[in-house]
DNA sequence: ATATTTCTTGAGAGTTACTCTAAGTCAAGA
DNA sequence: TCTTGACTTAGAGTAACTCTCAAGAAATAT
């Protein structure tokens, strides 16, 4: 059993997220001791793992919900699970090529300034060098 | 030149968003009409697009909002503009990993419940398979 | 045995970055 | 002329945290 403060080392997830997922509904099987508080099981931790998995990928918090309800209501929901499942993972591969795509613009700029630094970068330091009207270079 | 239509079209963000981009100071040099209406040119089409980049990887807007000060300040900035881009492609990397092992979560998943649906399914009909008391598989 | 620190709790305020709505201006088309 | 449609601003609403706070229990220090 662990409490919320190491189920938030364990996972990566802090405190106040676990919190505010509890909340949310995230987490129905996790009990708690005489004193109110939460006693996460190793089982709940992969609960956690998932909604943390979810929500890397961008699904909302209300259709995560959505997906919870269907893990509570059992065997009967397997293949609707198993649609989510792919759904988040064809997202999730979407994701991955925006992604790229956007690293494909850093690494152009970043070829841009290693160019301007290795070839006029003497200019930089000469004040006759203020002959644009602002800048204009992003 | 382009309306905030075009632009948005283009560039696929939304008119809001570029509104709001737009009053956040992240497009310094794009001109109004006579009737005070936007005019994009090419050149703040690559604002738009650095914009985009930036917040694509989390970027905050406090942060783009400095790194578009350094840019309108000019030559002087190019090599904190180069630091800038070079961590932002570091961070934009890491997402990359992180994406990757969510990504494993994903599949990990699809194969369990596919196993599930491939050997079992039979007991999902089956209604004297109410034998747990309440789901624990997420 | 008492004092202090450490944890946890829930309630609720604050933040970021949109996202949407409303009310208004202006110009071109039926 | 009327209306349609693109544009404007201000400001309200939203999602998902993120943080602050006061209260209460337990562990540790004196």
């Amino acid at each position: 059993m662990y409490t919320i403060k190491e189920v938030a080392k364990i996972m990566e997830v802090s405190e106040h997220t676990l919190r505010f997922w509890a909340k949310s509904g995230f987490f129905p099987f996790v009990k708690r001791d005489s004193n109110n508080i939460r006693q996460f099981s190793d089982n709940d931790l992969e609960w956690v793992r998932i909604v943390k998995c979810l929500r890397a990928v961008g699904t909302e918090n209300k259709a995560i919900k959505k997906y919870i309800d269907l893990c509570v209501a059992g065997d009967s929901t397997i293949k609707d699970r198993y649609k989510i499942i792919q759904e988040t993972k064809q997202k999730a591969l979407n994701q991955m090529k925006e992604l790229k795509k956007q690293l494909d613009v850093l690494d152009f700029k970043e070829n841009f300034y290693r160019n301007l630094i290795e070839h006029n970068l003497e200019d930089t330091w000469n004040p006759m060098n203020k002959r644009k009207t602002g800048a204009k270079t992003v």
